[in-house]
DNA sequence: TAGATTGTTAATCGATTAACAATC
DNA sequence: TAGATTGTTAATCGATTAACAATC
């Protein structure tokens, strides 16, 4: 059904156009041009062109894309149309916060268990879900059929609660953690590492406020 | 003092290299290889050494790095040894996590507002941080000279907060909210989506769980 | 000196972009 | 048909990788 394997720089940005899509659909809008959804995306118009163009041949010339179907045909892609069950170990503050971000549940997404090693917390109620021993992990793996696992422990605990998933067959991680995670070569890893993300603004930023000469006593020479 | 400017895939990766460093350190390991360094970070030797030669030359042939000097160089070229006052707005569940995610306070970044529209949720004490009124936002950044702003409120207001943050002069945007932001040319947005990373994941899950056709019953044909 | 390991070179690979032929 | 816009081509750009000369 798909013609080629999709880059992987094309892959991460089709949620992108997922979501502008959605955008364009809740303003009404049926239609659209790849310039219009590119400007939505945030993205030229080449780029998005060449990414749809390795789903398929989705658009109409002279007229544009159908939003409807053409929303359709991305979420296919990525795998949207069928269910993805999840697990959240590790419910401090950013697993609370992920339990119940809305965004995760309403495209196929479906926590089906939040877990913590931390006895105190259990039964605690997070999200309209109780949270569970951590040692029941592979039994939830096996009767739900979960494929994906979410890690917002501390980073200590992160390598561990990593091998006991992939144990369980978990084979796609997201982890929140900031720690490098060693798994098989089997098993996807996705970080999402918050203070990295302020140390590259922050490192941008540094280069804005001294655009020419990182040490201003010179600058006079120079332009003499 | 920078030699060159240096690539955008290094500078996303100086963060990590930072953070096994500190782990080394930690261990005690006051010396290490390129090649260990790269297994501690992820990533190849080959690459490291090419990501570190962008900063300078801070490795002794036939020897290794030194930690402790290394850390500091990446440090500095990151812009880690000043202070950067930060204030996130929106404190619901994502943005109380921030608040509290020590990360963030652990190198140079210090959160010094924390800011929400909702009149009920202000005064109320988060991580020792009292919530203020977002009206308060330009005062605030004149006052502590912030430059990072990070957006942590629903995808419908964060548009609305990102251009009162850039007109009180903020340059530098951590946007946590589920929707593409337009901001000036000098003003760095960078987009934290917790949705998309997941979707990632199911795209290549998708394809783990069905390798060759996408539907089974056409394999007999195939094979035959 | 011999062994080890960096920093750099050059080849390869993948991503981006502009331009335009195809076609509605 | 004329105007609009896609899907594709080809050129450019940037990132990765392996190999090795430089050098501790």
């Amino acid at each position: 059904m798909s013609p080629t394997r999709i880059p992987e720089a094309t892959v991460a940005r089709l949620p992108v156009y997922l979501r502008a899509l959605n955008s364009l659909l809740e303003r009404e809008i049926r239609t659209c041009s790849s310039e219009e959804l590119a400007s939505a995306a945030g993205v030229n118009s080449a780029k998005l062109r060449k990414d749809l163009s390795h789903l398929g041949s989705y658009g109409t010339r002279g007229v544009g894309y159908d939003v409807e179907y053409l929303r359709y045909q991305i979420a296919r892609e990525i795998g949207l149309t069928q269910d993805w069950p999840v697990v959240i170990v590790g419910i401090g503050n950013l697993g609370h916060a992920l339990a119940n971000y809305s965004g995760f549940s309403s495209r196929g997404f479906r926590t089906v268990a939040l877990l913590d090693a931390d006895a105190a917390r259990q039964g605690e109620l997070v999200a309209g879900l109780k949270i569970r021993p951590f040692t029941e992990l592979s039994a939830i793996v096996r009767e739900h059929g979960v494929a994906i696992g979410v890690i917002a422990t501390p980073a200590a605990a992160a390598q561990s609660v990593c091998d006991h998933m992939v144990d369980a067959g978990i084979r796609s991680v997201l982890n929140f953690a900031p720690t490098v995670l060693t798994v098989p070569p089997e098993v996807d890893v996705r970080m999402v590492d918050l203070s990295s993300e302020l140390q590259i603004l922050a490192y941008h930023e540094q280069r804005k406020s001294a655009p020419a000469s990182p040490d201003p006593t010179l600058d006079p020479e120079v332009v003499a």
